[in-house]
DNA sequence: TGTACATCAGTGAACGCGCGTTCACTGATGTAC
DNA sequence: TGTACATCAGTGAACGCGCGTTCACTGATGTAC
């Protein structure tokens, strides 16, 4: 690599760009990842990143896929800390949790990696009902979808509770964590927008699991 | 009016952009809102504008304020729906099922506008707890502070369920509006959103009422 | 093992674009006497 | 009622900017014989 830094061939461009686009979306979020910019910042002329994408869209996506790994990576850390002893429905109550306070605490820790995990594309002939990122199911949603089908098996919530809950859990923790990152909710201090996480977690777990009225 | 249209003087300048800029917002967004489309679609010079407005930020605030306003209208319309013969309890949970459903209605419905009516002025020195646009308190977060407290008077909450409450109808309903329009489930049908809406709201509000843990 | 040559990954310069904003100006309006 | 003049709300032209992208190119790499 000490030969590719200096050689007139770059060694590995493609991955040098998204990498720096890591570090310039952790900063400035999407509006940092300009052609210009990525490119200046690994000291390439802005057209070599053509050589690698297709356009500057291919390239924030290639970014994006890596910000939205780390997002599932942080919600299967907190599920590392849950005892292995707890019984079945505490377990899983703590993985959706895990999952919620996750999205939400990785939202708030890194806003611009968030901004990135969070990107949908904008074709118009975009037909998938899935959350995709070029058409893979985004991880983070998946772990929803396996905590919430884990409260079933647990017995914490009943077969008919299950359809849509995804929807309810997803929709929560975002909408918290664009006003806690971009929103009104921006300007507090943090110790107070822990607590308001947590709260808000749990409350939309209580409505998924509260009986039908 | 007629005399205005056809004068050197355009008459009311600064109305005539604040209508034209609703007007484009609603296909276009906020994106749409340039100094230069704005003042290009009233027929007039660029820096006309400047007489009217300190910069373009100062333009588009003052349109997102309009389109705030005609989110909370939105509520307001749907409350009055609500039977004034019913019981109290259910009349107080109808307005906030009318704030909440209202909310998300408008964001499906025009998409544009509630992009207008989310915005947050991003100043660095903003030290200010309140979801304002230049200040104000936001008229549709008043309607659902109201409606909250309503419910605590009809004694569908207790006292001790009602702080921070808004925090989390809030993030829901918000999450769902960005979801539904900009986000993954943007491309699903409207009858089926129409279904969801219902249920996110219904389980935020189950949530909020549920019996503490 | 050495050389010729195709392939690949960069360079350097330039393109057209539309943006927000500023300048010095001029035509229209309305008010004081 | 008529006129002089200050004020106001526009015009027209231009500014600098940074963007994504394309062009023809050249230096480096690695493979076939």
């Amino acid at each position: 690599m000490v030969r590719a830094a200096r050689s007139y061939h770059h060694g590995d461009l493609r991955a040098a760009l998204v990498e720096a686009g890591l570090k310039l979306a952790r900063t400035g979020g999407i509006g940092a990842l300009g052609v210009r910019e990525l490119t200046r910042s690994v000291g390439v002329t802005p057209n070599a990143a053509y050589r690698h994408f297709a356009d500057r869209e291919a390239l924030v996506l290639a970014i994006a896929v890596e910000a939205q790994d780390r997002l599932a990576q942080t919600m299967l850390d907190r599920m590392k800390a849950i005892r292995a002893d707890a019984d079945p429905a505490d377990r899983a109550l703590a993985r959706l949790r895990a999952v919620g306070e996750g999205y939400v605490h990785f939202a708030m820790a890194e806003p611009g990696w968030f901004e990135l995990a969070i990107l949908t594309r904008d074709e118009p002939g975009d037909d998938s009902p899935q959350p995709t990122i070029e058409s893979r199911v985004a991880p983070p949603y998946q772990l929803l979808v396996d905590a919430l089908d884990g409260l079933v098996e647990a017995g914490v919530l009943t077969p008919a509770q299950r359809p849509n809950a995804e929807v309810a859990c997803w929709s929560t923790v975002h909408g918290f964590a664009d006003l806690a990152t971009r929103g009104p909710l921006r300007a507090q201090d943090p110790p107070i927008l822990d607590a308001l996480a947590t709260y808000v977690v749990d409350t939309i777990i209580a409505g998924v699991a509260a009986p039908p009225r």
